[in-house]
DNA sequence: AGAGGTTCTCGGGCGC
DNA sequence: TGCGCCCGAGAACCTC
């Protein structure tokens, strides 16, 4: 599900759902996606009696602050949060729940089972996986076309595997990867190192306009993607490749083709992103 | 039936 | 030979 826009939407809307509730006490019923601490008992006896102070960020990583902890939450394909209230019916599909004071919960569902919950004391969860070694933001000045250049003359990857690389930089995903190729009408075979410094500075801004665009709409819904608010996005209509296959090119009109780079499902133009 | 929005781990290959 | 890095493949799980 969640690339960057994803992420940043749920975020948002978590705030307004999540922030200054106080935890009653937490359910785990799939232990496995809790990685940190060890047990999920430790997990659960921790967050009781915390209020989530603040939603943070980094990269598609959601991170929940308490007075004490920082929650480190990744969605990674199907992750999704929601406020209920208790005598709502819980789904085979939801893995966790924080029970709030108040009376209502804030349950995290997921059907592939896919998603993490890493605990740390607050200040300490920058330093070990995952969230160390991280890229740059890319709405941050931390990211620049100096250091995307730098970092692709030093891989010999495929430019499409390179970016999804979130040490290069975080957020994005094999949706928005396909739209900035495409924008920057770059074939995502090409090598990354190949790139010429007038495809570098195009390949940045397409980066940084395609995710930004995606924020404002509130993300893309292709299948199953909604915000904790259970509102769909937008921005799956101003998808260029991403879908599209034996679609016409926007730009052209040339049949969009699919096929597979470095695992991923792969859309692109065959006339506007030419392998050189 | 196989692919799907993600990322971690593993092992092979290569260079110092 | 050994180590470290780089890269690609496979795995984690369920639905349609």
């Amino acid at each position: 599900m969640p690339e960057l826009p994803e992420v940043e939407t749920v975020r948002r809307t978590l705030e307004m759902l999540a922030v200054g509730k106080e935890i009653k006490h937490v359910s785990v019923f799939w232990p496995k996606m809790v990685k940190l601490p060890d047990e999920a008992e430790q997990f659960k006896d921790a967050l009781k009696g915390q209020t989530i102070e603040e939603i943070g960020r980094r990269g598609k990583f959601l991170i929940f602050y308490t007075e004490s902890f920082a929650l480190v939450s990744h969605l990674r394909m199907e992750g999704k949060y929601g406020l209920f209230a208790v005598e709502d019916p819980v789904d085979k599909h939801t893995h966790v729940i924080f029970h709030f004071s108040d009376g209502t919960e804030l349950r995290y569902k997921d059907v592939r089972k896919f998603g993490t919950m890493h605990l740390y004391e607050k200040g300490k969860e920058f330093e070990t996986q995952p969230l160390a070694d991280l890229g740059p933001e890319p709405f941050s000045e931390d990211f620049s076309v100096e250091w995307l250049s730098d970092k692709l003359k030093k891989t010999n990857r495929k430019i499409k595997p390179a970016l999804l690389d979130q040490k290069i930089l975080v957020g994005l995903g094999n949706i928005y990867v396909d739209e900035a190729l495409f924008r920057a009408k770059i074939h995502p075979e090409r090598i990354a190192n190949s790139l010429t410094p007038e495809e570098e500075a195009v390949l940045y801004k397409e980066i940084v306009s395609t995710l930004s665009e995606a924020v404002e709409k509130g993300g893309s819904t292709i299948r199953s993607y909604v915000n904790s608010q259970g509102q769909i996005g937008m921005f799956q209509l101003q998808l260029f490749v991403y879908g599209r296959k034996n679609e016409p090119c926007k730009d052209c009109g040339t049949m969009l083709e699919k096929t597979v780079v470095g695992g991923r499902g792969t859309h692109f133009c065959p006339a506007c992103q030419k392998l050189k």
